[in-house]
DNA sequence: CCATTATGGAAAGCAAACTTGACTAAATGA
DNA sequence: TCATTTAGTCAAGTTTGCTTTCCATAATGG
């Protein structure tokens, strides 16, 4: 599942670290997910399409 | 986190079983989900919007 | 040079999601 | 009456999400 968090994170200008304090997860879990090693579960993605203020459809991506 | 499985079934006439084979998981997976017990993976989430035809924030509710 | 920040990732462990198999009980219908 | 369908749940096992701790690398600014 593909996301597009480096990019939301990127307009921002918020670190990896800033937000995963603003999810309330580890640093590690941010990168683990925007580098694609793991899906969040879904309350998580609920949670950054909050931080974000876009739908969980706009920021992750059926990939084919 | 709460979610309209169960109306969004009975409106199109499915069992859990049927919709358990229409998303590729165990009945038991969607009796459990249904009745709150527990969440679906976010790529679970993506596969029940797409057989309702929904969106994701359309069939799982951020509870208060 | 050196200290700091940012990113990526490994290892070990716990918790949550999902599996199969089994059981119960209510409703249906022939 | 009996077989079938449906829904709910439990137990035990595997996989995945998430944690903490640790290490490595590159970029930045003094």
């Amino acid at each position: 599942m593909k996301n597009r968090l480096k990019v939301l994170r990127a307009e921002r200008d918020w670190s990896q670290q800033e937000l995963a304090e603003r999810l309330d997860v580890s640093r590690q879990s941010v990168n683990a997910i925007e580098t694609g090693r793991y899906d969040p579960s879904l309350p998580l993605a609920f949670r950054i399409a909050d931080v974000f203020g876009l739908a969980i459809e706009e920021i992750f991506l059926r990939e084919g």
